[in-house]
DNA sequence: TAAATTTCTTAAATCGATTTAGATAACGCT
DNA sequence: AGCGTTATCTAAATCGATTTAAGAAATTTA
């Protein structure tokens, strides 16, 4: 039963033809090149029946063309890049591409090691990526000209690049308009590092603009930035230091990851949300809406993300193809404010 | 400083040698074959200085190792696997092996389809596998003798594979146990679609013995199956029948996602727990230790089984390259039992 | 100095596909 | 019959690496 793998010179020997012949109906080229349809109905009997399979590795030194997308997350622990990697694959699927999955711990060392090595080694078709680097050198140095990259989630400057995104700017802004609303006047915020990527930077200066509008003077010390690698601690003593010693009545934080740790240290402080501080994240989550009050969150379209990416890539790889020129989009999604029990009293 | 894409014949021909002698060096064979160290200086300098990337098409088609490993699992949405994936990847990125990785949404089909093109066409050098199968027939049917696979998470039994997993009739067994012994006298069960791959089975089992154990007549109509394509109409009803007329006092479900849509059922129909029902999942996660009242689980130890999963298959990917015999493990890691509010008055 | 050895280097075959250019056979037409 | 056409098919080059077998240069030995 386990049958024997053949290569396509066996398997056209085992039919009687050329192994050319059997390329061309593999690649439905034979019409094309005029293969007779008794040829072809022969040749397509016998790769159905042995369970033919082409090398891809072969294919892809002829071609220069593998069907594999890599996808560069900075951490794919975190449910927000796991439902977008879920999405993309989904999408690359159906079109016919694989993907490799890496992730970078959100260290730029290890981006770009990983980049060269899918790009230059692998020879991925193109790459989703979610940058943790401060500035575009040293991936502008690596790239192929007019290689097919999506950044994802995150921009950066200086690199010609298509962007998939929410629009941070805006999605914090209305939060931490909603909060004001909500009464708050002492509004804390967490960021976290690298506190350089776009999207931080984008949702500080949408929380600054808010209280601006509201004309409330902006204190620099009521934001502190968390460290990726010890999320725990420094949530514990900035929610100690903002709610102990700056007397906060409001706290924004901006990742999902941070909002779990602050709920739990507000038990151990026994800090009671919405009463004491009004409270809101980034990123929705299953948690968010069933725990107790229910977790108000500036939610990312997830699956539109994942499908914009995708399809936006593949557009690219498509126009690299026929070798057109390459535009690269600003896709600005609009997120959605989801108010729940935390952030109103 | 975007430099160009060197092969190892230009590389060769720039520094004036041989691409045979090239690739000498680049493979670490230099000194084997004698090459003098001057040469090799100067090679080094070049592969450097050029950042030359050898081709992995085409090293794969001469040595039929790609380097490339296969993570085909039912459902990457699913938190416990998006992190088994995470820690996979890690290890793999360690020793040199990128993952493709490869959702089959729970269908049997498109995870023979998955695996044929991940082993006859891409070529990957083994595979990490949560099967959706029945019957192992087709999955042999597709094996080339002696391939390197790993069962995750799901036994397969008339496959000789190895295997990576918890003792899930244990942990099953205790969790239900502990119902018992916090006065639950008419347990219910929620299990997952479809019920036949092996953790289920498994789980089903320990529920059993517990009862009988405890002198529990088991009754068939209190455990219900899931869909996974339906969770939430699905879960709803199920608890409708289960504590609206079966007059359950203890639930147990066999899987995370239906534990968070039983919270929500519970809320919906003014179900407190564990006043009116002890209540208890399998996989923990973070939702359950923040949740009022905290959720007690049977925790899978996921780095563990990641860490495993990988050596396991990296040994055996090593033994293959050495033409040894390959020995198949089978792994039964012990789960804990987390217990927390929801289970105990 | 010539022969034998050792040291270092390279030409060429190979992996398995795709594709170009060309071969062969069959056919129609005058 | 002879010649151009058309319809089918195939030989051989190619992609970029690895590796075997063998060649050239340097060194030692006789």
């Amino acid at each position: 039963m386990t049958h024997k793998k053949y290569n396509i010179e066996e398997l056209a020997k085992k039919i009687g033809v050329s192994k050319t012949l059997v390329s061309f109906v593999l690649n439905n080229k034979a019409d094309k090149y005029g293969v007779s349809k008794a040829t072809q109905k022969k040749v397509q009997a016998a790769i159905k029946k042995l369970g033919f399979q082409p090398s891809s590795s072969a294919r892809m030194l002829r071609l220069k063309k593998s069907n594999l997308i890599g996808l560069v997350v900075a951490d794919i622990g975190n449910p927000f890049f796991a439902q977008i990697a879920m999405q993309i694959e989904q999408h690359a699927d159906k079109a016919g591409y694989r993907i490799i999955i890496a992730n970078t711990h959100e260290d730029p060392k290890k981006e770009i090691d990983l980049l060269n090595a899918l790009i230059h080694s692998q020879g991925v078709d193109g790459v989703i990526l979610t940058t943790s680097l401060k500035a575009p050198n040293s991936l502008k140095a690596l790239m192929p000209p007019r290689y097919p990259l999506i950044l994802l989630d995150r921009k950066l400057s200086g690199i010609a690049a298509s962007t998939v995104g929410i629009d941070n700017f805006e999605g914090s802004h209305e939060m931490t308009k909603h909060l004001i609303a909500g009464g708050a006047k002492k509004i804390g915020l967490l960021t976290i590092s690298p506190g350089y990527i776009s999207p931080i930077k984008d949702r500080v200066n949408g929380y600054k603009k808010a209280l601006e509008d509201a004309g409330i003077k902006f204190e620099p010390e009521l934001v502190q930035e968390i460290s990726f690698s010890q999320i725990e601690k420094d949530v514990f003593e900035a929610v100690n230091l903002l709610y102990g010693h700056k007397e906060i009545d409001g706290l924004f934080v901006l990742n999902n990851q941070i909002a779990r740790h602050c709920l739990q240290t507000f038990e151990k402080m026994d800090i009671k949300i919405p009463h004491d501080i009004l409270f809101s994240s980034f990123d929705d989550n299953e948690l968010f809406s069933l725990y107790n009050p229910s977790i108000s969150a500036v939610m990312q379209p997830v699956e539109k993300l994942g499908e914009l990416a995708f399809e936006e890539l593949a557009r690219l790889i498509g126009e690299k193809d026929s070798d057109k020129k390459i535009a690269h989009e600003q896709v600005g999604l609009k997120p959605e404010l989801i108010i729940r029990n935390s952030s109103k009293r």
